[in-house]
RNA sequence: GGGCGCGUAGCUCAGUGGGAGAGCGCUUGACUCACAUUCAAGAGGUCGCAGGUUCAAUCCCUGCCGCGCCCA
């Protein structure tokens, strides 16, 4: 075995053998409990980003913990046909030949996407095989596969049927770069500076005038209003009178709304139906027209009459210049607003007016909040259950058409002979109601989250009843960011229960992003991500895995620093060597023969215990989703208790002559060792497998080992009792040795003054321990005649220590030193009085708790003894 | 404007109604026969500020300040 740990070596290796032994693959087994979580789909065209890999990580550990417990386990991978994503990739790619997909055509155009998936297709879902992801494959699904597919289109039907699905003509968000519509939690909105324009808007045949107030003045050519509040004293004369639109020349009344905020701008605000949700509401409120004055391309169309053709930006630049020169404009402020962006590439969208696809959301928005506030799901952490229902509660229409042909076409067909609108899972023939032939079917696709929602289900097979889809719905959990329990999570749920009639999952894990050292999002744009792939290749997946895992809580976000991932690498290299250091004492180890527990040291007795202690911590901590803690309290016992003290004192067995105290020990040794391996093997896969193999034990593969079972009952408090007394000894002693620079190679003398005669006992049995770890001969003794005084001295539990050290003592600087230390116990001391001496205290705090403070009194004052006796003995030497 | 989260050691972050923690960084010492990707020892904190509840608050409540995110 080489010295450090190489994963480049271990991790394609095992997971090879892996998969191509199916232990990702699960059988529908009744006997068994299902374990199953459904993969939140990566972009079929993408990446492994640290997202994913965050993602993905958090699932593989769940995954294989549950797998190991011994559910029947199924983690259900795929990918997401990514409509807007992968049609733009492509169009990039025609672009460099001088193509777009209009002169293309959509057949050829359609299979120009189909050959770019089956080119990148499996490129994420080999990242997510490095990563270590324990999902079966054999399973995997994709959005635009035929299955899924037909599910999309039996809901579109069923919810046409129901009267869920509609179209209409309604302001919708349209990006002019990708020519499609987004729907509103697709508009990310941003504060951008910009300005705010006043401009007078002259009463008809008179010379009064209305001040109005907007940021966006090349719509007002679309306007057909001017709003103010009822209630507005200012306007109230004014409500009903004729205004004339300057620069348009056209007539639009004044009318009266609660919608508009009498504080902002000037209390009167334009109405370009066209063009804004608000005044598009305003609009049918009063039954207004609504001309449209810009197009898809976000340019002025025939009804800005002289603007027509200029870009929406250039427009405003001349309707400002025009109103300045005639006199329309009052002022203009700066003044910084949030504007939609697409979320895709970040233009600046535009609200328009256009007929589209939608699902009324009120009738399946409502289950879905019963389902929730009920907890048959529950969000951990849970703050964003609060979060999840109040979108729900104010949820809005979804848009479901996306002016792409990269998507599940919509499956409505119009009838060219008698107008008629079919929707139809399999194209009809001819029209149902007038039998005509000639038949179109509608050009848009459906949102790419339409067929996200269903996933759950339609990835086990829905609409038909199979086997999977019995016993693996409803799914235990879902985890994914945080950043799309609206776009996913919600819909998910209501859609399962509109057609599974049953939450698509028990529990939501919310995490956070993944975010560079300095706290931004990780873009494309900022160049500041980090490729897991390259941190794979470097420090290897179990680093990764485990970086990210730990010193982090459920549902916050996490920063990325390779200095992390250096600690993540080397506790990989800790548990290679240790494994190193046991592997190489077990060549004479015959693993049949268990030894008698009587024959257990003190030290084994402690570790048993407290590899107790770690596996119901790391379990419990598993259960309430807390993984980074479950990996920290793996990793603490790993490196803290076996590595720097169980090892260190196994060495004396395992060198020594006792051949019987040997086996012991190797079989201590080995047990700890395989038992932390499988408690790290869910966040640490490969190298885990790798010991695991190498160590003398039955079983194919450590994924399916069992979960060591916590048993309270081995935990032996007094072993560990003692073993602290005797750790604190040490560590007393060392500190001594430390502080008066005696070298490490020096063995030195420690005389303990224990006069306790139950501490007397455990230093005779076990006292060799603090001599091998402290490198000191030890002296014991229950009290002292002759005061040594050329000493270092300490006092722990009761038990004064001198370190003799001819020569080597100042005294000043001792006398100083322990003056130090007393005034500390001091401190302490006069805390822990004073509660004890507060009535209230006695009275009202629970017993346990008084009785610790006691003890803890106790053990200052009789070190406050020993210190002072000392002090005082040292003062009258020196004098 | 509404909502949520955060503010703990130089940095990144855990944590708890009852003696403040980790990793990294820093200081000191050691190439000790598993590991220098290591070992040992140490320095370093008014737990954002101000009130309140409590025998007891870093933790619970209220307000304020600062930072971030989401929604409108």
């Amino acid at each position: 075995m080489a010295t450090a740990y190489d994963p480049r070596e271990v991790e394609e290796k095992w997971y090879r053998y892996w998969e191509e032994n199916k232990y990702f693959h699960p059988r529908v087994d009744g006997d068994q409990t299902p374990f199953c979580i459904v993969m939140p789909p990566p972009n079929v065209t993408g990446q492994l980003h640290m997202g994913h890999a965050l993602n993905n990580t958090l699932q593989d550990i769940l995954i294989r913990w549950r797998r190991m417990q011994g559910y029947n386990t199924l983690w259900l991978p795929g990918t997401d046909h990514a409509g807007i994503a992968t049609q733009a990739r492509v169009e990039e790619e025609l672009a460099k030949e001088g193509l777009t997909r209009s002169e293309l055509g959509r057949e050829k155009f359609l299979e120009r996407v189909w050959a770019w998936k089956e080119k990148y297709g499996g490129r994420i879902t080999h990242q997510l095989r490095r990563l270590g992801a324990s999902c079966d494959w054999e399973r995997e699904r994709f959005t635009m596969d035929e299955g899924c597919s037909e599910a999309v289109r039996e809901v579109f039907i069923r919810l046409y049927e129901r009267g869920l699905i509609y179209r209409g003509n309604y302001i919708i968000n349209w990006c002019p770069r990708c020519h499609t519509t987004i729907s509103d939690i697709e508009v990310e909105h941003e504060d951008t500076p910009g300005q705010l324009y006043y401009v007078k808007y002259p009463v008809k045949d008179s010379a009064e005038s209305v001040p109005v107030a907007t940021t966006r003045p090349e719509t007002m050519l679309g306007d057909v209003a001017v709003a103010v509040h009822p209630g507005d004293e200012r306007y109230r004369q004014i409500v009903g009178k004729i205004l004339i639109l300057p620069l348009a020349g056209r007539e639009i009344p004044v009318i009266a709304d609660e919608y508009v905020d009498p504080a902002f701008g000037t209390g009167a605000v334009k109405i370009t139906p066209a063009h804004d949700p608000n005044d598009f509401a305003v609009g049918q409120r009063h039954n207004l027209p609504a001309p449209k004055v810009i197009d898809e391309g976000a340019v002025m169309t025939e009804e800005a009459g002289r603007y027509r053709g200029l870009g929406r930006y250039a427009c405003r630049k001349r309707v400002v210049q025009d109103l300045k020169e005639q006199g329309y404009l009052l002022k203009v402020e700066d003044y910084t607003h949030a504007v939609g962006h697409c979320y895709r590439c970040r233009t600046v969208i535009e609200p328009m007016l256009s007929k589209q696809w939608f699902v009324r959301m009120r009738p399946l928005a409502e289950p879905a909040i019963k389902a929730v506030q009920e907890g048959r799901i529950r969000f951990v952490p849970e703050r964003f259950t609060r979060i999840y229902l109040n979108w729900m509660e104010n949820i809005r229409d979804w848009c479901i058409s996306r002016q792409l042909w990269w998507g599940h076409r919509i499956p409505v067909w119009y009838c060219a002979d008698c107008g008629e609108m079919i929707a139809a899972k399999e194209p009809p023939g001819r029209c149902p109601h007038c039998a005509g032939r000639e038949l179109a079917q509608d050009p848009d696709v459906l949102d790419t989250w339409f067929s996200s929602a269903l996933w759950p289900f339609s990835t086990l097979g829905w609409p038909k009843k199979t086997v999977d889809l019995a016993y693996y719905y409803p799914t235990s959990v879902l985890v994914t960011g945080r950043d799309i329990i609206f776009f996913w999570v919600a819909r998910m749920i209501f859609s399962g229960l509109a057609f599974m009639e049953e939450v698509p999952f028990r529990e939501v894990l919310v995490h956070g992003l993944v975010l560079d050292s300095l706290g931004r999002k990780m873009s494309k744009s900022l160049g500041n991500g980090v490729d897991p792939i390259d941190v794979i290749e470097s420090h290897g997946a179990d680093s990764l895995r485990f970086m990210l895992v730990t010193g982090n809580t459920p549902g916050s976000d996490l920063r990325f620093h390779f200095e992390r991932l250096d600690g993540a690498r080397n506790f990989t290299n800790k548990i290679w060597n240790a494994s190193r250091f046991a592997l190489m004492n077990l060549q004479d180890y015959r693993p049949s023969r268990r030894p008698a527990p009587e024959s257990y040291t003190l030290v084994d007795r402690w570790i048993l215990s407290r590899l107790q202690a770690a596996i119901e911590g790391a379990t419990a901590n598993l259960e309430a989703y807390e993984l980074g803690e479950a990996a920290r309290i793996i990793y603490e016992f790993t490196w803290d208790e076996f590595c720097d003290w169980y090892i260190e004192l196994a060495k004396a067995s395992l060198y020594g002559k006792d051949a019987q105290k040997k086996r012991t020990t190797q079989f201590i040794l080995v047990t700890v060792l395989k038992t932390a391996l499988e408690l790290l093997h869910p966040f640490m896969p490969f190298i885990t497998e790798e010991i695991w193999q190498r160590l003398p034990n039955r079983g194919q593969t450590i994924l399916k080992a069992p979960w060591p079972a916590g048993e309270p009952d081995r935990r032996d408090l007094e072993a560990e009792e003692q073993m602290t007394v005797l750790m604190e000894i040490t560590r007393a002693i060392r500190h001594l040795r430390s502080e008066m620079n005696v070298p490490p190679g020096s063995r030195a003398k420690a005389l303990l003054v224990a006069p306790a005669e139950e501490i007397r006992n455990l230093l005779a049995r076990w006292g060799s321990y603090i001599q091998d770890l402290a490198r000191c001969d030890l002296q014991l003794t229950a009290e002292l005649n002759t005061k040594p005084e050329q000493a270092a001295h300490a006092v722990v539990r009761g038990i004064e220590i001198f370190i003799p050290l001819k020569g080597l003592i100042d005294l000043d600087k001792e006398v100083s030193r322990l003056e130090k230390e007393l005034a500390g116990i001091r401190q302490d001391l006069a805390r822990v009085q004073g509660k004890l001496q507060n009535e209230n205290f006695l009275k009202k705090a629970r017993p346990e708790v008084i009785e610790k403070e006691r003890a803890k009194e106790a053990e200052l004052l009789s070190a406050r003894e020993a210190l002072t006796g000392r002090l005082a003995w040292l003062k009258a030497v020196n004098h």
